[in-house]
RNA sequence: GGUGCCGUGGCCGAGCGGUUAGGCAGAGGUCUGCAAAACCUCGUACAGCAGUUCGAAUCUGCUCGGCACCUCCA
């Protein structure tokens, strides 16, 4: 059964084939570092995360070339008025300079995205390290005559681009968030920047003025590059002129992923990228999260109260073309259902032995495994739709449950359904069982063998006030005792 | 004004013409010294109105409500 993705390039679901068959290349859009994470960022960036997962369960370990830049350069708000830049504006609040900020808040994101058991990608470009090709570039598109320079900044000239004659394949302006030109009352919400030639045209090169921090010497004077250009400029060097899967957030469609098609196409000839995945936001209560709206969550202190999982796992239960409501109740929900997960393959491997965690076999010979398994990559090829995909394997832990609650001796099947939940949950979705468990090793597995057998003895001879006094002092210490029919069973308590 | 999206049971969230989505929470039960965990049973939800259809949460129209983008933002 073929992969289908959601193309808003069609507004459809497409049969995905790569360009070359056995690589995958793909793009997303990273974050600007001014800031810490929030679950805005979390949403997007674990969606992709399970796209890349999936992907490379489809074609190898070393069938996806996954490249997400990081901007560490600020942009203007807004091509060519006043403006912040946001790098600097916050170099200026902390009293750091902005390769600082940008520094800090990157390792800040990694750090969150660590926790999150989201893969690093293949590729790291950061805008600053790729000025000279943003110029060369910048160049390169005023020598075909669709940029032009104005006063030390350079625009690209959107009518010169939709005359040019475009290739087969190629996006014509617009043609990706569905606008038109003559549409867009450019001018009433920002004021008409007397430098361009019309109102839709968008920076390549800015001028800096002497305050600047960030600037950089160019054919046109000092000055910085366009928000639009570092992606254009570095896909490409990675992924070529043409590839496969670029993803990102929604509210990016325009203008930024429209001028990165506009651009690139007119500078290398060629169609820029075959599907576009966008996600969509977090809200909080009907309303986007957003930096600045203030109501943006971080995901550091949410880490910390619900745990790292908890978070991954509620935003798997959505699909990631849906926006997702943001609720501190809902995401103690989701972290509550990978408790109940965690139970039941803590057990399994218990029951099966633990060397056999990633062994991956045996699914096909059995066929209630299969099923379940078979449902669930059609979930995930049915445009990476993981809340369902999720539902099925959950009719799995279900059976699974039952297996262990009536001590099943079918090794066969148990070591499927291992297989089956080592692919599923771990692999492609990237839930880790064991990050939050913190046991704390094999010194803490004797002590508690010590007081589980003390207070075994205790229950022997009915002294139950001792046995129940002993589980209350562990519990709250954050130490869960379960008594089963082969005796008693221990584990931290989640957050 | 332009371009799109959404309104599902207490909460989150799938669904895209006809069979139980799923998770969490809640109720009862089994098991247990008591718990916990697990298992079993339980909720007949789809903003409103009108239409198409044998049949609509799912298609059409209207109404109401909400959101996003058109300005930096995942």
């Amino acid at each position: 059964m073929p992969l289908t993705i959601y193309n808003t390039l069609s507004r459809s679901k497409e049969e995905f084939h790569p360009i070359d068959p056995d690589l995958v290349r793909m793009y997303v859009c990273g974050p600007t570092v001014y800031g810490h994470m929030h679950i805005g960022h979390a949403k997007s960036y674990v969606s992709f995360d399970i796209v890349r997962r999936w992907l490379m369960h489809r074609y190898g370990q070393e069938g996806v070339l996954y490249v997400m830049n990081i901007t560490d350069v600020g942009h203007l708000v807004g091509d060519g008025e006043e403006g912040e830049d946001k790098v600097e504006a916050q170099a200026r609040r902390e009293n750091r300079s902005p390769y600082e900020i940008a520094a800090y808040y990157e390792e800040s994101f990694w750090d969150d995205m660590k926790d999150l058991n989201s893969l690093m990608p293949d590729r790291i470009p950061h805008a600053t390290d790729f000025i000279r090709q943003q110029i060369k570039m910048t160049e390169e598109l005023i020598a075909k005559g669709v940029a032009y320079e104005s006063n030390g900044s350079v625009y690209f000239d959107v009518n010169a681009y939709q005359q040019q004659e475009k290739a087969e394949g190629m996006i014509p302006y617009g043609g990706l968030s569905n606008r038109k030109v003559e549409d867009q009352t450019g001018g009433e919400r920002i004021e008409a920047n007397p430098e361009k030639k019309n109102p839709q045209d968008f920076a390549l090169w800015k001028r800096a003025d002497e305050i600047h921090f960030m600037q950089w010497y160019s054919p046109w004077g000092w000055g910085y590059p366009g928000w639009h250009l570092e992606c254009s400029v570095m896909s490409s060097f990675y992924l070529g002129k043409t590839f496969d899967i670029h993803g990102g957030g929604i509210e990016n469609q325009f203008p930024h992923h429209e001028c990165e098609i506009a651009q690139s196409q007119a500078v290398n000839d060629a169609p820029f990228v075959r599907y576009w995945m966008h996600h969509n936001m977090v809200n909080v209560s009907g309303q986007k999260m957003g930096k600045s709206l203030g109501n943006a969550s971080n995901v550091k202190e949410l880490i910390a109260e619900v745990g790292a999982m908890a978070l991954r796992f509620f935003i798997a239960q959505s699909h990631y073309r849906s926006p997702l409501e943001y609720d501190p109740d809902a995401i103690v929900a989701a972290g509550s259902g990978f408790e109940r997960l965690r139970g039941t393959i803590t057990r399994l491997r218990e029951v099966i032995g633990s060397d056999l965690e990633t062994r991956v076999a045996g699914i096909d010979a059995n066929p209630e495994v299969k099923e379940v398994f078979d449902k669930f990559s059609a979930a995930m090829d049915d445009d990476f739709n993981t809340p369902v995909a999720i539902g099925y394997l959950f009719e799995g832990v279900s059976n699974l449950n039952k297996l262990l609650a009536a001590n099943s001796q079918d090794r066969s099947l148990l070591e499927a359904y291992n297989s089956l939940f080592t692919i599923a949950f771990e692999q492609v979705l990237g839930m880790d069982f064991s990050a939050e468990d913190g046991r704390g090793g094999a010194l803490a597995d004797d002590l508690m063998r010590l007081i589980i057998d003390l207070r075994a003895n205790a229950r022997e001879t009915k002294d139950f006030a001792t046995a129940d006094q002993i589980r209350d002092a562990l519990k709250d210490a954050g130490v869960v005792l379960e008594d089963g029919k082969d005796g008693t069973r221990w584990g931290m308590t989640s957050s």
